[in-house]
DNA sequence: GATGAATTGGACTGTCAAGTCCAATTGCGC
DNA sequence: GCGCAATTGGACTTGACAGTCCAATTCATC
């Protein structure tokens, strides 16, 4: 795992590092609405009202941007998840969990999909640095979402030969395939089917009392 | 099911129709491996020793070029699919399905992922209109995969209060969540974790002998 | 309050890409 | 062979966008 230096200045006041996140906040939304090349720095510019000189001194290209957005949508997802799976404790929690993802699904109408996946997809063919940061995107949802499966096999014991990691990225596969048919066909169908599928798989791997 | 109307002039002879599907293919290359946004219509003119004029003669704009191009690679897709799905009779054939499909994309490295899955993830939130026809794509795609396992369920049969069309939709997600993931680690274990959940989840809904 | 670094404003350049236009050439049908 | 439509060549226009540059202003610190 190799660490990426962040490309800030020396020194950063308050007023600087303000300035740096709203560019990276502003940035995160737009490209989460149209996509990294359906956003420029224009976009950029105006939407955070701020000048070229400022993006330029903050971040030595627009690549150094995407990255800084790539680290703050991965975040922002993390922290969505965790919040709905820290209160892991039982298969009624997992279905509750199911419930939630469709809800925000149907919230926005399916559009937009998975940050993370939608970047995944528009960069990982395009940029090798871009993409190995959202493999480490994608590998720090699927330990969260490990670390939740280990806490229902507390209560309920796993299966002898039940791999958890493993679940894991099947579980996410779902996820983010599900996300991508429902961004498609503006349903929740695709994603309801596919957490279904995938919550079938988690029980399939318990022992049930 | 709307019809679109395609874009082609009047007449067309032979040499026209070569030139103009020559265009469309070498524009599914290129996209396929560089994406909408990373491929210009310099770049398609190059690769196919095309003028600029011929691709305003055969196609009204950009758009209209890659509607051709979402409907070429939709049926290269659907074909090369159709020759796994054709052969379905058993649960040993669809253990080789699921092998043939991770061996080919253990061939290209996980590269380029599903060429509609991209398409869709690129296009879906920006052009109502490609959206619309991807969602036709992914709609015939899981018409094929049913077709498949009405096959199976001809032999062992099919558990009650299985519905075929669900479960393939679950299977779509599977494999296109699993694609997704392998493109960006650059590993085929997601697809494989992603296919074999699939795989349970079929065999999960149909009575063993 | 002086000083130098951090921050900000915005004009400017070069490049690339979409789309236009007109002229030349090919080839089908009579 | 003739005429007209289909086809082809490529220069040109327009706009957008990444990135550069320099000057102005704010602010922390002494």
């Amino acid at each position: 795992m190799t660490v990426i230096a962040p490309s800030a200045p020396i020194h950063l006041t308050a007023r600087g590092a303000a300035t740096r996140a709203r560019i990276i906040a502003t940035a995160a939304d737009l490209i989460g609405a149209h996509g990294v090349g359906g956003t420029s720095l224009d976009d950029v510019m105006a939407a955070s009202t701020v000048s070229k000189s400022q993006l330029y001194h903050y971040f030595a290209d627009k690549d150094a941007l995407i990255r800084e957005v790539i680290t703050l949508q991965t975040s922002r997802v993390l922290a969505a998840q965790r919040s709905l799976m820290v209160t892991l404790d039982s298969l009624a929690d997992l279905r509750r969990w199911r419930n939630s993802m469709v809800d925000m699904n149907n919230a926005v109408g399916g559009k937009g999909g998975c940050p993370i996946g939608s970047l995944a997809n528009e960069l990982a063919d395009h940029s090798e640095l871009a993409r190995t940061i959202l493999a480490g995107s994608f590998e720090s949802w699927e330990a969260q979402i490990a670390e939740g499966l280990d806490r229902l096999s507390t209560r309920d014991a796993l299966r002898p030969g039940a791999n958890v990691p493993d679940i894991a990225t099947a579980v996410l596969s779902a996820i983010q395939g599900g996300l991508l048919l429902a961004k498609t066909t503006r349903t929740t169908r695709p994603l309801e089917l596919a957490l279904d599928m995938a919550l079938r798989h988690v029980e399939d791997h318990l022992v049930m009392a």
